[in-house]
DNA sequence: ATGTGC
């Protein structure tokens, strides 16, 4: 669509040149039919990017990219630290968004009628919808240790198992993380929703594992084909978003004393390394280790009820837990970084996690819509190329307003039921803003960063069970 | 994404 804009660097890699106040050029992984719904408005949030301080090699937008609060979501961009800069629109509202994917042990076959009365189950168990409930009410001085602790914590409290944490992102826990950055208006919202789902985009699903690609991996994890597994994305509630309103207004206050200029207002920063800097990074990683410990206590429960409903059939393991929405001091050719990641997980190959008896790089869980299930791919060498990033969905196409008047809840219900997906969701909504005609294709998606070299797949899962929020 | 608003 934009293609005269665009210039052509190696398949499905697109770049978009260094001009006017742009630092960087820009860069978009895209495959033919990622190309043809591009955003226009993405390809300017991607120059807005590019034209932010210090900003390193590339603004960079992964195939499912798509229009966010200032940067697109999809975007990578990373800056030197300490002596760079630290954006909230680089991170994301809901920080720590993040994918969890785990294995049951149990063949879809055995199952095959229940799975109705399992999604039921887990929509009456699993608290869901704006605002709605937690399975633990954590006191005040429970609820800093969680912000410090994130999943390390809840796994204390016996709400989970080591191997839970040794397969989470960064453990389960960001270590530089501060309670007292957080404002009680943002605890108190924390403290009635610790393990919730939300709404929006938001779900658990339970899949069959359709396609295995990777044996060897498998194997080592005992995964095999027609397995069930579930997979929770979810994040840090009204808790991170809070956190992430009271930073941007105290930063949109800061940098109005100062001469800047600012290509679009919600690229707002600060300076990593300044008081205001360093208290929102900690900030912000209380609200990632709220996150963790949310996943983690709705994978608990999940597991339990698995247990108790399929009477101890049920082994539920963690098989990884990606986040989307963080910003993460890193380092790439002996210089310290700050990488931004809205809508993008990290994907480091010579990251290992141990399964069975071996261990591989650790896994990026990549969701689709609705509709679509799921991919679990493997990064490759070449992520050098993206500060060690891959893509974490399938990516909107259509705006949340726009997917409402198109799509109706009963029809898209109706047409996932012929399709095999049992769909128990708590409003409307949750539906029709979510229909997978709403969204990019995940074999797109997949097929760009594969092809790029960036990662291959282990193994294809499709879903047959859905709640949403 | 979100008790959806300067």
């Amino acid at each position: 669509m934009y293609k005269r804009e665009l210039r052509l660097v190696s398949e499905n890699l697109y770049e978009i040149e260094k001009k006017g106040s742009m630092n960087v050029p820009g860069r978009i992984y895209a495959n033919d039919n990622i190309l043809r719904s591009i955003d226009i408005n993405v390809l300017s949030q991607i120059e807005n990017v590019a034209s932010l301080p210090g900003i390193i090699s590339y603004s960079l937008a992964m195939p499912d990219a798509h229009w966010g609060y200032g940067f697109p979501i999809g975007g990578v961009a990373a800056f030197p630290f300490p002596d760079g800069i630290i954006s909230p629109g680089g991170i994301g509202y809901d920080i720590n968004c993040g994918v969890r994917l785990m294995k049951t042990g149990i063949t879809y076959r055995e199952v095959q009628k229940k799975i109705r009365p399992l999604t039921d189950k887990l929509f009456q168990n699993i608290p869901l919808g704006l605002g709605q409930g937690a399975i633990y009410r954590p006191d005040k001085a429970e609820l800093s240790k969680i912000l410090s602790r994130g999943a390390q914590y809840i796994v204390e409290k016996g709400f989970g198992d080591k191997e839970d944490l040794q397969r989470c992102d960064s453990n389960g826990c960001i270590p530089e993380a501060d309670a007292e950055a957080v404002s009680d208006r943002a605890k108190e919202r924390g403290l009635g929703q610790l393990g919730s789902l939300g709404a929006g985009n938001h779900f658990i699903e339970i899949d069959v594992v359709e396609e295995i690609f990777d044996e060897h991996f498998t194997r080592e994890a005992g995964i095999f084909k027609g397995e069930l597994f579930l997979m929770i994305h979810s994040g840090s509630r009204g808790l991170g978003h809070q956190i992430t309103t009271d930073w941007i207004s105290i930063l949109m206050k800061e940098i109005r004393k100062k001469d800047i200029f600012l290509r679009d207002r919600q690229l707002v920063y600060t300076e990593a390394n300044t008081e205001a800097g360093k208290r929102y990074f900690s900030a912000m990683n209380a609200g990632a280790n709220f996150a963790f410990a949310n996943r983690q206590l709705m994978s608990h429960k999940i597991r339990t009820m698995f247990t108790q409903y399929l009477s101890n059939q049920a082994r539920v393991e963690l098989i990884c837990d990606c986040c989307h929405n963080i910003a993460m001091k890193e380092s790439i050719n002996g210089k310290n970084i700050i990488v931004h990641r809205k809508g993008a997980t990290r994907a480091d190959p010579k990251e290992k996690t141990i399964y069975g008896n071996k261990s591989f790089s650790s896994p990026v869980i990549v969701p689709g819509s609705m509709g679509s299930g799921f991919h679990l791919l493997s990064p490759e060498e070449k992520c050098a190329d993206t500060f060690f990033s891959l893509p974490h969905g399938a990516g909107r196409l259509l705006g949340r307003k726009q997917a409402c008047r198109k799509f109706k809840e009963n029809d898209i219900k109706k047409e996932l039921m012929n399709k095999g997906i049992y769909v128990k969701n708590y409003s409307s909504e949750g539906v029709s803003e979510e229909a997978p005609g709403a969204y990019k294709g995940l074999e797109d998606v997949v097929e760009t960063v594969t092809k790029v070299g960036l990662a291959r797949s282990i193994l294809r899962g499709r879903p047959v069970g859905n709640i949403k929020g």
